[in-house]
DNA sequence: ATTCACATTGTGTACGTAAACATTTTTATA
DNA sequence: TATAAAAATGTTTACGTACACAATGTGAAT
């Protein structure tokens, strides 16, 4: 029977005017000790719970978001983000959201703070944040919390930035998840971490993947597994396939590769190319170019980071904080999902509407 | 630079009153051929987005939504739904959503006929459907669609229904995806497929994953595989351990049991007593009674239906469609997320908010 | 031409909140 | 005490839509 209450129903009980419920409410002062008592004892009393649908109608505003990450033709990891923003924002527009884009290299500090200032320019009344660069996003994040822009990061998680939000994947317990797959799928023998052309910036996100593998495996199978890490040229580079082919010399019982980032494609290339059949490999990501290689078979597993849906959250959460004033997750971490070939399509699929 | 359009505005392009732009967009009639031209043709040039927030506002009416589904008590698998509806309910509630709930026994056509009464009784706008019992449900369907109540289904999926929305999985790729994961982690030999005192009208429902299970092993397996289905009594009688065991003396090389239900804990169970350590086991979804043996390892993949999500989509498609007007999708199929020990948990935390 | 029935069109109010604005009360100052 | 300034409180309007209601216009029957 609890009829919902509305501000005009305290301010009747209260005896007072709306406008003071009001002003008790969003603490905006000028208001009497003896009036904030009367409306703060009917708010104890009864269970108020504003309208947001009325709130946002009355106070539409625009609100300006500034999304910072890294440009999606220098990495097309970054490609499904940008889609999972840009549906979130499609959702979201009627509320008065609309959205900057401002994309950097992600391995060039100066490109970093060129777009990071511009996003501030633009004044934005909240700013979604993948921080791949450690110390010029903690940089960055100083000035949001002195210019009081919310804040909220994802993909990479950094403890100091103490964003509103943080949306990605545990990355200690992603390594244990490839290396618990990997045991049950490659045959005894050693197992190779590759790191790929990575910039120094990158280790610690990188390392909590790998220190949560090489941890599953002295755990679990350090009976019929060794771990090594090799190191590769970048692929962009000629010495790319003769780095991989020299690390498979080195070390000839190689029957798994761990790819901590999302170019397992770039190793599936070169095993076809040096013919080599019996090598399990896992990496991360649905970018079609790893997915070709996940429904010929080259790639075994993929563990999927989720990145559409960690963009779409960002915004979603944003527009929660701005628009509704809803509370939003300190830190979401996103499920660690397992594609193969035969589950790959339900997880890329979209819907037809009526 | 493109403002946003309002109904007044349209009103002053057409030269008519806000009354009759009303009339002509949500075609109430009443209005005069010439006027209906003029509205429409400003309708074509401009783009008018409804705002749905001052919709929902304005029609501040409550709609009361009817839970159809199977009784928890009866069978855990269910516990997870009403938790996700439970969840897009605390979540949608302010929209002025109700929810009555009508808990059925799955294998009773009679308490299915009652609870559907029940529900309708209730007049519901619109009605959230797990249609385990086919015939029933077909029945029931028509009521609604008599009724011009809204209906959404989840879990099952039968096409003569014809809902407004369906939310599940598929089950035929269900059974390819348990296939392939079987056919990497299981060592050559038997592979069973377990029926577990299933009722006739179930039938159709899990034939799909079956014949999914069987096309894969059939395409890519079928050297190292073979695959046998086995009946096995009810757990709720004494004989489920003995049937269990019996199957297995008749297939001596058995490797896997694939369990096409969420019981998978009740043949984990008696394969500890029976001493059987060498036959991976994969079943369906996260119910405690699942996870406890996938922790100790007696299982070894879940499969999960999300049946969680299930009912959350299912509660907020009901409100978007009923609230806000909005397009829905008619089919939507959730991801086949695979489950290990080392994902579980990124799979049931949840987060604390700010 | 007058009246009535009916079709069409226009106007006003409600939804609940936020915020601008107007009024009253209190306090400080001369 | 008178008066201005400041503080407190009350009132009104806007947000954009939906819907009830009022006001026109049209044509037919008397």
């Amino acid at each position: 029977m609890s009829k919902i209450v509305r501000m005009k129903d305290i301010a009747a009980m209260a005896n007072v005017s709306m406008g003071t419920v009001d002003r008790v409410i969003h603490n905006r002062g000028r208001v009497s000790a003896d009036a904030q008592k009367k409306v703060m004892d009917v708010l104890e009393q009864i269970n108020y719970k504003p309208n947001l649908i009325a709130r946002t109608l009355s106070s539409s505003r625009n609100y300006r978001v500034a999304a910072l990450l890294p440009d999606a033709e220098l990495d097309p990891f970054w490609r499904s983000s940008i889609q999972g923003i840009q549906q979130a924002h499609s959702e979201h527009s009627q509320f008065g959201i609309t959205i900057s884009y401002h994309f950097f290299d992600p391995y060039s500090g100066d490109s970093f703070r060129q777009q990071a200032h511009d996003a501030l320019e633009s004044g934005p009344d909240g700013i979604l944040l993948a921080p791949t660069l450690r110390q010029e996003a903690l940089d960055f994040a100083g000035i949001c919390r002195e210019q009081q822009i919310p804040l909220v990061c994802f993909n990479t998680y950094i403890h100091e930035l103490a964003p509103l939000a943080f949306i990605g994947q545990d990355l200690h317990q992603s390594g244990r998840l490839a290396a618990e797959l990997m045991t049950m799928i490659a045959a005894p023998g050693t197992i190779l971490v590759t790191h790929i052309g990575e910039q120094v910036q990158n280790s610690a996100h990188i390392g909590a993947k790998e220190t949560g593998f090489r941890e599953f495996v002295r755990e679990k199978g350090s009976s019929h597994f060794e771990v090594n890490t090799v190191q590769l040229e970048s692929p962009s580079r000629s010495g790319f396939k003769a780095s991989l082919a020299q690390a498979l010399e080195t070390h000839p019982h190689t029957k798994g590769i761990y790819v901590t980032t999302s170019k397992a494609y770039e190793i599936a290339r070169s095993l076809e190319e040096l013919g080599k059949t019996d090598i399990r490999l896992i990496g991360y990501d649905l970018i079609d170019e790893n997915l070709t290689h996940l429904r010929n078979g080259t790639i075994n597993l993929l563990i999927n980071q989720n990145s559409d849906r960690q963009g779409f959250l960002g915004i979603s959460y944003l527009t929660d904080h701005l628009v509704f004033q809803k509370p939003i997750p300190t830190l979401q971490y996103l499920p660690l999902s397992i594609v193969t070939r035969e589950n790959l399509n339900s997880y890329i699929t979209s819907q037809e509407v009526n």
